[in-house]
DNA sequence: TTCGATTTGTGTATAAAATACACGGTTGCC
DNA sequence: GGCAACCGTGTATTTTATACACAAATCGAA
């Protein structure tokens, strides 16, 4: 995974340009949305940014932007990504898109969500350079617009992906413990789960690489450190259904 | 479900006007593709038309049209499937969203998927009001535009939600014998299936209800009929992740 | 009217997967 | 040195999936 520290903070677009984007041409606007996800003390976390618009002054929202006619769409998800974050190379799945007549103040505007997966190696780049906030996704509550739902559709195609591929790690750092990843499943599916069982899956899958690290400085016997087998992951992937693990999501 | 006999031939839109639309503006224009899934000789079908564009001329495409700016998109997926069927209060779920800068010859076009289920026995209202004709998935290939792309999403969806909810049920008459329930299952997901363990998986279920009919006319031991439980299900589904059965599909 | 072909309806034995559960070992801290 | 906290491991039980055989009903042909 590259990283960047040239994080550019992104100018906001006013309302009024969005409006003289949208109601110029009496037809349907474009935008994509993006329901960012991170993982930080042991909690899920979703990246949110405050509304500048009248309407929704001070109330949390997705980032977004409008699509450029000259991007392929999921390239316009790895722009606002790219611009948010300084991040590329993220995980990064189309969920649903979102066409309600009168979901944006400012006219009508057609949105498609995407959903992403940040490693939290990365958070303090992200939150200085744009007003950018990591939010527990258990408080997340009353966003803009229709953002509320977006994110809800979001979290639960997360909820259902990471039990079906190993997706999780694209949260985790390079090298975590069994129990890290434990609390990544734990706090995204909002349960608890038997730490033996929970190995022995783990393990049958036969994708973590004994690092023969161990944690540091923990109260309490160390466990060992992993690393995700991503050669071992491809070559498993071929015989699965599921979706791209390191890049773009399929379509399912 | 109800049934409508005044189907619209629908004037098809020429590209000269989809150009027009499109490139008028210099934006972004929006469509809806449908893949209308049926069921009939025991074969899982899928609904096409014939293009009408230079480009792709006698190639065979997905039931679309441009999104007006006044329906929500969920409304343009039904208005479509409307349109060209006679019929509503179908099953329709969106799927993905298609949004490469290439995608339309007549300029930058990006399209939201739908998939739709019919029942069989309107089939003949169906391509004889339009110029539709009913293909056997097996043999679908070479779609214009990137329709081929968008049936295989579609497809694949389908199998996978075939696997986790009765939507099955959406493509048999309201009488059905196991035989055909499970000829529909075999021919979705292109496998065989063991006749006693399918039976005693559905059965498991709880959702089909005896009419106390009997198959008549079949060259062998006749088969009981059933009927969908549509309480039962409704009771059922608040305790599944599941999206809704009988109407517009969730977001997942 | 009998026979053959075909398909229905049913139950059990086996294998695989998910779940429940306990104890000894290592570390930091007091 | 002892306590608190968590790591690492294996087995028994339950649940779910799979494999598989035979008697009965209908049609059509002889």
């Amino acid at each position: 995974m590259s990283e960047s520290t040239n994080i550019k903070p992104v100018a906001k677009k006013s309302i009024s340009v969005i409006q003289s984007e949208v109601q110029s041409t009496n037809k349907i606007a474009l935008s994509v949305d993006c329901v960012i996800f991170g993982f930080e003390d042991n909690k899920l976390k979703v990246l949110l940014i405050r509304s500048d618009i009248k309407k929704y002054k001070g109330m949390w929202t997705l980032l977004g932007d409008l699509m450029q006619p000259d991007e392929d769409l999921d390239q316009a998800a790895y722009r606002i990504l790219s611009e948010r974050t300084g991040l590329d190379n993220v995980f990064l799945e189309q969920v649903h898109t979102f066409g309600s007549v009168d979901r944006h103040p400012a006219g009508r505007v057609i949105t498609v969500a995407y959903y992403s997966l940040l490693n939290a190696q990365n958070h303090k780049l992200l939150t200085e350079a744009n007003e950018l906030h990591w939010h527990d996704v258990k408080e997340v509550s009353d966003l803009a617009f229709d953002h509320q739902e977006i994110f809800e559709t979001c979290y639960k195609r997360l909820q259902k992906r990471i039990l079906e591929n190993p997706l999780g790690l694209n949260l985790l750092p390079k090298k975590f413990s069994l129990r890290d990843l434990q609390n990544l499943y734990e706090s995204t599916l909002n349960t608890k789960l038997d730490r033996r069982n929970f190995r022995k899956k783990f393990f049958a899958m036969d994708l973590l690489t004994d690092t023969n690290e161990m944690e540091e400085g923990v109260p309490h016997r160390p466990g060992k450190l992993y690393q995700f087998n991503y050669k071992k992951y491809e070559k498993k992937k071929k015989s699965w259904t599921g979706i791209d693990f390191s890049s773009v999501g399929g379509s399912d």
